[in-house]
DNA sequence: TCGCTTCTGAAATTATCTTTTCAAAAAATG
DNA sequence: CATTTTTTGAAAAGATAATTTCAGAAGCGA
């Protein structure tokens, strides 16, 4: 009946040419908001929609559900799987396998999280942290939870190299507080949060921001409860064919970012940079210096 | 009524410690998956928590809510707050997102470099990799640079939970020989070497590979000397309008790496990722444990 | 153990939601 | 323009949800 279309906004997309006039202005509402503002009673419903409840009700038998109550507890379900456990999005998953080769669906999946991405991020609020992340008077602060911890390292090590006071904050939760207590009005804390968000970040947060630390968070499309803390939001897109999210998308916009904020002073980074080399050269054991000036590429 | 807190978990938070038995219990299951478990009828979230439909309405108005539907709504606006979908504000960045920003040009280049390096890699490689990466007999070991490291930790956070006898070699190179010491013939070896390249690193793979080491390599298109002691060499275009080099595609090919590993025996690890789940819920702060199976009953 | 208080859920009651019915309005057709 | 078909919502009917009542259960102090 539904077909094998995954998600109600599938199904509704689908069915939406098929839709009379009172019919596509719910399709509207459901969508706009989606999928919590299908979550409310028909009557509340149909009211934001301006339809009236029967339509609603013959809206979604037409989309192939048995009634309202049908419809709303799989618009519940396809929430909880989104928003929580990685088990349950692996079988969603492995239904659709168009036979294509796992690397190919990838990058398929990766150059549309790209676009979606990029087209929901705001131009000005990127300037800002950048500007933010920018100002060497500003001490900046960085943490990932279990998974994104690898992405906040990333980014603390370029950082590092092109600014001082620049710090990452330790794994260990128990030591949080502690960063916070040194954190004054104004320095920056980048936080990110990628579902399954952590409670211990948000209350972090919560601190962090009512002592007036500028947040700058990376997170996905639903949105971890620290958005509220947060200055600037990035929200990504991290679906990809896998059980797993991707966090191909944060790594383009922390990269980029990076590349933001060494071009706004270049000139203290390329020196930096240099004594950097310098001390990576005599310390090492094995390196001869093989200097390659080439602008200063740099990498591993 | 509701006191200065902001959120309704705060609310519970904070009252929790005034709840009679059945009231916690509820309060769990609340937090649980917390707010969506919230957004059923008060009859399914009662038979969730196993307590009564009226334990339920006094909690709520012990908490301050006038009834379940004043609570539930509150619970609704504020998932509503935190998700908001970016679909609304689609055609906004058209405008004032030129594609001289540094975001585009960095888009361009990752979607550039994606296609490359996929045309470059060959798919026996890449499925010989991940059956290497998915035998449990065969210990994994991986290490990265000072840039790379970051990878090779995201890499082996997500093996680590698919699979045992994954280690993440310390970025300490004075410790790299008794990692060596402890491989044994077909053992795997994951390394990461990107320009410049880490002469600490050769040796060790050099090493290895005389000592019968399966190395996987992930560089550049330049490629490292490691390239002639690898079984299977990934090269990867890592060119950016940046002064550094971008591991975005990296990046890809390890998710991709993670995902083919992680089908390729998905029962067992299936059951990995539950009891992880499971331990996750029991040490955190903040989460306390409750095991409850779902129902299917569900209604606004 | 008793008596008291607090807690809890079954059942009844009340309120609200969902579906159906049906007639009027709108659109399509000849 | 008349007629038919489709669409739509008001209102009634039916179903479910939310609240209240109340009696028994559980905990507590003496």
């Amino acid at each position: 009946m539904t077909g094998n279309l995954k998600t109600v906004s599938d199904i509704i997309g689908a069915s939406y040419d098929t839709l009379t006039r009172a019919e596509k202005q719910l399709a509207e509402t459901l969508l706009d908001n989606y999928p919590v503002s299908g979550l409310v009673s028909i009557t509340a419903l149909a009211e934001n929609a301006r339809v009236s409840t029967p339509t609603v009700v013959r809206m979604v038998q037409k989309l192939g559900f048995s009634g309202f109550p049908d419809f709303q507890s799989r618009l519940h379900q396809e929430l909880e799987e989104t928003i929580s456990n990685p088990i349950s999005k692996h079988d969603r998953w492995a239904a659709d396998a168009p036979g294509t080769h796992i690397l190919n669906r990838f990058a398929d999946a990766v150059v549309a999280n790209m676009r979606d991405s990029l087209a929901h991020i705001s131009i000005p609020d990127f300037d800002r942290a950048a500007a933010e992340l920018s100002n060497r008077k500003k001490p900046v602060y960085l943490a990932g939870g279990r998974i994104t911890h690898a992405l906040a390292d990333y980014f603390f090590t370029h950082l590092q190299v092109i600014r001082s006071g620049v710090t990452l904050i330790s794994t260990n939760r128990s030591t949080w507080p502690q960063y916070v207590l040194n954190m004054r009005p104004g320095n920056v804390l980048v936080l990110f949060d990628i579902r399954r968000y952590e409670q211990e970040m948000e209350t972090m947060a919560r601190i962090a921001a009512e002592r007036g630390i500028f947040i700058i968070l990376f997170t996905d499309t639903w949105g971890s409860p620290i958005v509220k803390h947060a200055k600037v939001v990035f929200r990504l897109n991290i679906e990809v064919p896998s059980a797993w999210d991707s966090s191909v998308m944060t790594l383009v916009l922390v990269e980029a970012l990076i590349e933001a904020v060494q071009s706004a002073n270049w000139d203290s980074t390329r020196e930096r940079m240099s004594d950097l080399e310098e001390l990576f050269d005599t310390t090492s054991l094995f390196r001869r210096p093989m200097r390659k000036e080439k602008r200063g590429k740099q990498q591993n």
